[in-house]
DNA sequence: CTGAAAGCGCTAACAC
DNA sequence: GTGTTAGCGCTTTCAG
C-alpha cells in the first residue's frame, strides 16, 4: 500500500496525498477530508524510507551506553529520552559491556543507519576511533570525560572535587589510614576520582601506601573481596572510599560479618544507588547528575543538529555531584535518619 | 557522497559499486579493489534509505518496556539484544512509563518507522489498540501475559505457581498468618501472583482476609510503609509475601528497626535483585528467568520475521520462575550461608 | 564480468 | 488549490 493507491482511490494525485500529510494548509478542508477518510480506510503508513530519502533529517539518534542494567546509565538514558521525545525522536540504545571493539561496531553500525546524532557515554574511544566518528559527519556528544575534551561536545561531572570532598570528609571525622577501592571501569571515572582522593589526603599530609589502593570489577561480590582484603591488612585502614555503591553493598556485607562498626571502618561508596538507603548501615555515598547530564547532553546534541549551536566550537559541560551523609561512616547524631 | 561519485572515481558504473557491496562475489577481484579503495578514500556509507527504499529489512526492531530502570526489564533488554546483535539488528527503546497512553504512542511511532519487529514486554494493551497494531502488519511478541494470549505470541513466566511455592514454603515452615503486599504494576503479574498464594493458603486452609492484602507502588519507600502498616495490626502476621524485591527491601529496613526477626516476620520478595543477597538478612526471593525471556522473545520474533514460523499459529513459552530461600525467612540451618 | 535503465515511494519545484 | 514531473540514492532486471 503506497500513496498511488490512496491518490487513486481519494480521487486526487499524489501530490495532493503528501501534502495532506506534509503541509495540510496547503489543501482544501474538504479533498483534505476525502484522503484522510481514504488513508484510515486503507490503514496507510507513509513509507518512511521514501520520506527520508529526501530529507535529511530522521528523527532517530543512537546511544552508547557500557552496561544497560547500570542504574546511573539507565538515569542517563532516561534523560536523554527526555529531551528526544520533546523533539519527537526515538532512540537507538546500543549496550557495549565496556567492550572497546564492540563500542567501534556499534558506531559504524549506527553512522550507517543515518541517525541524526549520536550520544556516547563513557566512551573508551582511541584516535583512530575519534578521527573516523568525526568523518562520519553525524553530531555526537560524549557523557564522561574522553582524551578529546578540546575537540567534541562533552557533558560530565566533578568526579575528582566529588571524591576530594568525600575523603576530606572522612579526615574531618578523624580518620587518618584511609583505603580506596577502584573500579576497572570506566577508567577514565576511576582515575579522576583516585586524584581527588589523593588530593584530599596530600593536603592534610596523610600517606597513601599503593598497598592502600585496590582494583576490582564492579559487583557487590568483588567489593566484599576487596574489603575483606582491607581488613585483613597488618594495619587496618578506618576508612574505604569504594568507588562505587555497587561494591560497597559487598563491603558493608562483610563490615557486618566481621562484626565492625562504622565508627571502626567508616565506609563510602559512589553513585548513590537507590538501596543504599535501605542497607544497614546506609550507605554514605555521593550522589551524581545522571538524569540531568541525561538532558543535557540530549539538549546539546539537539541544539547541534538543529544547527542552534555550531559544531566547531566544542562545549564541555561539568555537572555538579555532591556527597550525601549517612551512617556507614558513623555518625552517631544521624543515626535517627530513615532514608 | 553517493555511489555516483565513487562509480565516477573508480572509473565504473554505478551497478558495479552496488555489486560491490552487495554481491562481491559478482565482481573481477581487481575491479572490486579499485572500488574499495575509493569508498575509503572517499569515507563512503550508503545511504540507508535509498538502500531500504527497495529491501524490505531494516534490520531495527522496537522494544516497549515500562521503565528502564527496573533491573528485570533491563535483562529481558539485555537478552533480546544478544539475539538482535546475532541478526544484525539493532533495537529502538522505549520506556512506556507504565503509561498506556505513551505506549499507544510509542507503538504508532515505532510501526510507522518500518521496523522488522517490535517486542512489548508487560503491555498493558487494550482490544482496540491490540487491533490496530495487528493490522500494522509488523510482526510482534508480548513479553508477559496478555488478554490476547490466544492470538499472539507470547513469552511469559509461571508468576502464579512460583507465588504459590513461595507461600507453600513459608506455611511448611510454620507460618499459620500470612500477608501480602502486591505492586500496582504490571496488573497481570500481580493479579497471577495473588492468585498463586490464594491458592496455597486454600489448599492448607488458611485464612487471607481482605486486610491482609495490600497494594503500593514499587519503591522501598512504598514497601517500608505497607510492611509498617502490618506490623501495627492487631493480629501482627507472621510471614509475608511482597511482590518486588524492591519493595521487600524496605520492608527489611523496617524489620531491622523494629527489632524483629525473620523468626517472627519471615519477608519472601519476588524478581531477584542483586542487592538482596546483600541486605540483611539476605532476602529469600523468586528469581526470574529474565535473560532468557529475552532471547526467547527475540528468538521467537526472528522466526516470524525470517517466515520461519507462521505469524498466525500464535505460540505461547511459559519460563519457570523458581524460589531462592535465603536467611528472611528464618531458616537457622541456612544462617552460614553467604550470597 | 559489466553497464544502461527502470523503478522503490515519496517530496518539492514548477506549472496551471 | 491542485496536478505534472523530476529527482532523492540505491538495487535489480536485462542486455551485452
Amino acid at each position: 500500500m503506497n500513496i498511488k493507491e490512496v491518490a487513486e482511490k481519494a480521487g486526487v494525485s499524489i501530490t495532493t496525498v503528501s501534502r495532506v500529510l506534509n503541509n495540510p494548509e496547503m489543501v482544501s478542508e474538504k479533498t483534505k477530508n476525502k484522503v484522510l477518510t481514504v488513508m484510515d480506510q486503507l490503514n496507510y503508513t507513509p513509507n518512511w524510507f521514501a520520506r527520508h530519502l529526501q530529507k535529511s533529517r530522521t528523527n532517530v539518534i543512537g546511544m552508547l551506553i557500557p552496561d544497560t542494567l547500570e542504574q546511573s546509565y539507565m538515569e542517563i538514558t532516561k534523560g536523554v529520552e527526555k529531551i528526544a521525545r520533546q523533539k519527537n525522536c526515538s532512540i537507538i540504545l546500543c549496550s557495549t559491556e565496556f567492550d572497546p571493539d564492540m563500542e567501534t561496531d556499534y558506531i559504524t553500525t549506527l553512522t550507517e543507519r543515518s541517525i541524526d546524532g549520536l550520544i556516547l557515554t563513557s566512551p573508551s574511544i582511541d584516535r583512530k576511533q575519534f578521527d573516523r566518528l568525526k568523518s562520519r559527519d553525524v553530531p555526537f556528544v560524549f557523557i564522561g570525560k574522553t582524551g578529546f575534551m578540546e575537540e567534541a561536545n562533552t557533558v560530565c561531572t566533578n568526579n575528582d572535587t566529588a571524591a576530594e570532598e568525600a575523603v576530606e570528609y572522612l579526615i574531618q571525622s578523624g580518620r587518618k589510614n584511609i583505603a580506596i577501592v577502584l573500579s576497572n571501569h570506566p577508567k577514565s571515572d576511576n582515575h579522576d576520582k583516585l586524584t581527588g582522593c589523593k588530593r584530599a589526603l596530600q593536603k592534610h599530609g596523610l600517606p597513601l601506601p599503593d598497598s592502600n589502593i585496590l582494583h576490582a570489577d564492579n559487583t557487590p561480590e568483588n567489593g566484599y573481596i576487596a574489603f575483606s582484603k582491607l581488613l585483613d591488612m597488618p594495619v587496618r585502614p578506618d576508612a574505604v572510599f569504594i568507588a562505587t555503591d555497587t561494591m560497597a553493598f559487598g563491603a558493608i556485607e562483610k563490615l557486618n560479618q566481621a562484626n565492625l562498626t562504622p565508627d571502626e571502618v567508616a565506609v563510602i561508596g559512589f553513585d548513590d544507588l537507590k538501596v543504599g538507603a535501605v542497607i544497614e548501615p546506609k550507605l554514605t555515598t555521593v550522589t551524581k547528575p545522571s538524569y540531568r547530564m541525561g538532558m543535557t547532553a540530549g539538549r546539546l546534541l539537539f541544539d547541534i543538529i538543529e544547527e542552534e549551536s555550531a559544531d566547531d566550537d566544542p562545549q564541555t559541560i561539568v555537572l555538579q555531584s555532591r556527597l550525601k551523609i549517612r551512617k556507614s561512616c558513623g555518625n552517631k547524631e544521624r543515626l535517627k535518619e530513615i532514608w
